[in-house]
DNA sequence: CCCTTGCTAGTCAAACTTGACTACATGCTC
DNA sequence: GAGCATGTAGTCAAGTTTGACTAGCAAGGG
């Protein structure tokens, strides 16, 4: 699964109720549309989606203030803020060697509680291990890694950057451990969102990190 | 894109002529459904779809020797064969950050002469660097980097992970220079398909490495 | 006053991916 | 020798992703 839902259900979550070029403008604010599947297609799509499964209601609103066609506001059901925060825990944990889901996981971390945070990564720490073991277990022959020829390199390949992810890992469980950033039990939230009347920053155009990811 | 091109054509090339069957197998040997997307649906799409854009050449074959329905045989054509090495000098520079394209070029790199794929490998480094650079001065505002809160973590994620790949790539390029592996220009190469009646040692049911990519 | 440019908000067709399903043949068991 | 699992070869509908496109309105220039 890609980041996509993940993303616009945070993006709509910040907001309490927002409506597509919202979200997309948002996205676009974080640079999802770099490193990510975050198109406009995709986000429509994802909010249409989302609404016809419950996740999302979906209110009919009058045409635009600021000139267009009219558009659509969309709020979380609880079956999506369920969601949000089964597909948020998931993310954390899960390793999957693909940089979308992750990212998108560690921007909204901190709307779990520290602890839950903190524990989440140690266990992806254990899930990294486990799947580098695995690697090493069943992808070196009996006679010798020789026989894989150059095929090796890809175990080698793997176990590398598991190796590296784990390491990162660790050290983002120190840092939280000792109280770097605020969580959802702890106060006033990072605010991550354009407001209403915002201009963006990143507005299309320039190149911003993740260009070509 | 995704790797699924790159994959079928490496396939369908090492074979010199193969049917869709013989190409899931061989992906799946590879576990390729694992780490990629490698799925049926995916493969037999991929071959009628080069095949309509003139990449590949489709024999159409009498009924199969070993039951099931009929089945069509597939072949490059001298643009699927130029298509296949501009994928795989693509795949082998471009930094994407996603495992699946750059573990396929890994597989297929030895079916390039060996100074040219140091030369390209030597591309990817400068371009990961260039990323890293580019991360680095987009994405740390003026005022110092706290005022990122936990979102500074997503840059030094990625600055991590660049930095890790870059070291494996220079350590993979030593390793080349010393005279590993096989290349195209010099004699026998690494079998890497299943032969027509061999059995196949990850045939489906077991986990591989490459579990939960 | 007209015309281009740019922003707002979104749609659409074409391509791709997924997972389940079909149909045929062989071998094995009861 | 009837049924049943297994292997062969592939299809299909539903969902997702992509990139290009539409259409309304406002601001500014000449």
């Amino acid at each position: 699964m890609s980041a996509i839902r993940l993303l616009v259900l945070g993006a709509v979550r910040m907001h309490g109720r927002a409506h597509g070029y919202q979200v997309r403008n948002d996205l676009e604010y974080w640079g999802a549309h770099e490193w990510s599947n975050a198109k406009p297609g995709s986000i429509y799509h994802a909010l249409k989606q989302m609404a016809k499964q419950g996740l999302l209601h979906a209110h009919e609103i009058a045409p635009s203030t600021a000139g267009g066609p009219p558009r659509t506001e969309y709020e979380l059901t609880d079956a999506g803020t369920e969601e949000y925060f089964t597909l948020l825990r998931d993310a954390l944990v899960t390793y999957d060697q693909r940089g979308d889901v992750k990212t998108a996981a560690l921007g909204f971390m901190v709307d779990l509680p520290r602890a839950e945070a903190v524990t989440l990564l140690k266990e992806r720490t254990r899930r990294i291990e486990e799947w580098r073991a695995s690697v090493v277990a069943h992808y070196v022959p009996e006679d010798g890694p020789e026989r894989l020829g150059h095929i090796g390199e890809i175990m080698n390949m793997w176990v590398h950057t598991a190796d590296s992810e784990r390491d990162w890992t660790s050290e983002l469980i120190e840092r939280l451990e000792d109280g770097a950033y605020t969580f959802a039990d702890e106060g006033d939230p990072f605010i991550g969102v354009l407001a209403e009347d915002e201009e963006n920053p990143y507005a299309t155009g320039q190149s911003h990190p993740g260009d070509a990811l």
